[in-house]
DNA sequence: GAAGTCACG
DNA sequence: ACGTACGTGACTTCA
């Protein structure tokens, strides 16, 4: 559809991200008028049939309604001042942008995956045979409640297991590391499972998901469904394909350019969200560091340990990335010293030190959790809202749920703006001067481009130049960019 | 459909 | 004494 257009569901995300946006709930509380159920046309469960087997009349009077909702919603979604802006300036523009995208896809080797499946398989089938063998018996190791049976009562591996909030036996990563030097059979339990996420999730999936006509995956790009301003990406989710592990950057060989005059380009910003937070602050030791160029965990570490830049060790470093890390987020002393294995104490002195040290970073942090107190919500660099509806709440546990929301949401959110804002001129640019060459993938804090070779050579300083400059920033922004012949090797 | 788990930024 | 780092989506199990 070409624009002009008013668009409801973006409209009352911008105006509260978090609640719903379908036309029945807005109709109710908006409007205070109760719109047919479909359930009534349709049914549901068992009994549910096709909207193809509705009858022309009701499917009339279904849809004419619908379209007398909306028309009366955007009468009544008015957007103001700022948030207005975002709608007009952002995320309406970005409604193509996203079409586009999903439009391209990504084109995706099905023989790379294929023998990738057979080697997950065989290397499953050696971990479960493993298992069973140190268990003595045959089980499901993918069902956590059996896993648990097998490891805390048959093979009792813990005086106290921990338990989760049902009361299940708790058998996530982070318990089962703990307990590898307790028994030889939890190595190959979390080998196992690494295997079959990678198999199930992404190698046997994504090769049902390539259209045939052109040999490319179409992820679907959702505008409106991260309270913080991210996009979302489903079916397939192509924000989560795995990079961390050596067995799962493997997957990525599979994402290749669309035929061989093309070639993939990523392009990601460097440290984001800590460069935003520098900036919020206005912290002169964070900015220095990034306007100098500086390794900027190496700096921290410096300054939080009392030591020079070359008498900083890895585990300084280390230990001053997990704080930086945690930052972002509201964490607190015993977050830390969980993160880092570390005494509550030493976590503790590492985090006052900082805040010694980055003064300005505490104050913003208790001012932006002081203005939500005030007023409900906090905004991003371009005004986007997020409303913390807990934030005065008598419950610790939910108050400091909002207040940790308070400082991470408009880190976060900023990001997300920036990188909205840097596709949409991107976009534009590539239209303008009819480039072959096509925006595929965001994620979050990059961008993926299926590059025309000849093109290469003028494409990548403008799109590194866009991103850098989206939205002004009192601290420099970098762009890394990488090319090759699939997505791992852009990196 | 909830719960548990785990992939990404 | 409590609970403890933000944001997502997908898969498997199980009631």
């Amino acid at each position: 559809m070409a624009p002009p257009y008013f668009d409801t569901l973006v409209a009352h995300y911008l105006m509260d991200p978090e609640t719903s946006h379908s036309l029945q709930v807005l109709g109710e509380n908006i409007l205070n008028y109760k719109a047919m159920d479909p359930e009534a046309l349709i049914g549901s469960g068992r009994n549910k049939i096709s909207w193809q087997q509705v009858s022309q009349d009701k499917l009339t009077l279904y849809a004419g309604e619908k379209a007398d909702v909306i028309l009366q919603l955007k009468q009544q979604l008015q957007l103001r001042d700022k948030l207005l802006d975002v709608y007009r300036d952002i995320e309406l523009p970005l409604i193509s942008v996203l079409t586009d995208m999903e439009y391209e896809g990504i084109r995706v080797d099905s023989k790379v995956l294929g023998d990738l499946s057979k080697e997950l398989e065989a290397a499953s089938e050696a971990s479960q045979k493993a298992v069973f063998e140190l268990a003595g018996e045959e089980f499901n190791i993918g069902s956590p409640k059996q896993l648990g049976e097998i490891l805390f009562e048959k093979l009792t591996l813990v005086e106290k297991p921990k338990k989760t909030r049902t009361g299940q036996y708790a058998t996530g990563e982070e318990i089962l590391i703990k307990l590898a030097d307790e028994h030889e059979i939890v190595q190959h339990i979390l080998d196992f499972r690494v295997y079959q996420k990678l198999k199930s999730t992404y190698v046997d999936a994504l090769p049902q998901l390539i259209d045939p006509r052109d040999g490319r995956i179409h992820s679907t790009f959702s505008q409106a469904v991260a309270a913080t301003g991210r996009l979302s990406s489903n079916n397939p989710n192509l924000q989560n394909i795995p990079i961390r592990t050596e067995k799962g950057r493997e997957i990525r060989k599979a994402f290749i350019p669309r035929d061989d005059k093309h070639v993939l380009l990523a392009a990601d910003y460097s440290q984001i969200e800590l460069r935003i937070a520098a900036s919020f602050a206005k912290d002169q030791h964070m900015i220095e560091a990034f306007k100098e160029g500086r390794d900027i965990h190496a700096t921290t570490a410096s300054k939080v340990f009392g030591v020079t830049l070359e008498e900083v060790d890895a585990n300084m470093r280390r230990k001053a990335k997990a704080v930086n890390f945690g930052l972002l987020y509201g964490q607190t002393a015993f977050g830390l010293s969980q993160a880092l294995s570390v005494s509550r104490a030493e976590a503790k002195e590492i985090m006052e030190a900082y805040f010694q040290e980055f003064s300005a970073i505490k104050e913003y942090m208790d001012r932006v959790i002081a203005q939500a107190h005030e007023t409900g919500y906090v905004e991003t660099i371009t005004g986007r809202r997020r409303y913390l509806r807990d934030i005065n709440s008598r419950n610790y546990t939910l108050r400091s749920y909002a207040e940790r929301n308070a400082i991470n949401a408009p880190i976060q959110g900023s990001a997300a703006d920036i990188i909205k804002v840097a596709m949409i001129n991107i976009q534009q640019w590539l239209r303008q001067e009819n480039l072959k060459s096509k925006m595929i993938l965001q994620v979050h804090d990059e961008l993926v481009f299926d590059v025309h070779q000849d093109e290469l050579d003028h494409i990548e300083e403008p799109i590194s130049k866009m991103m850098r400059d989206a939205l002004p920033l009192d601290v420099p922004m970098v762009i890394d960019v990488g090319i090759g012949q699939n997505w791992l090797e852009a990196h």
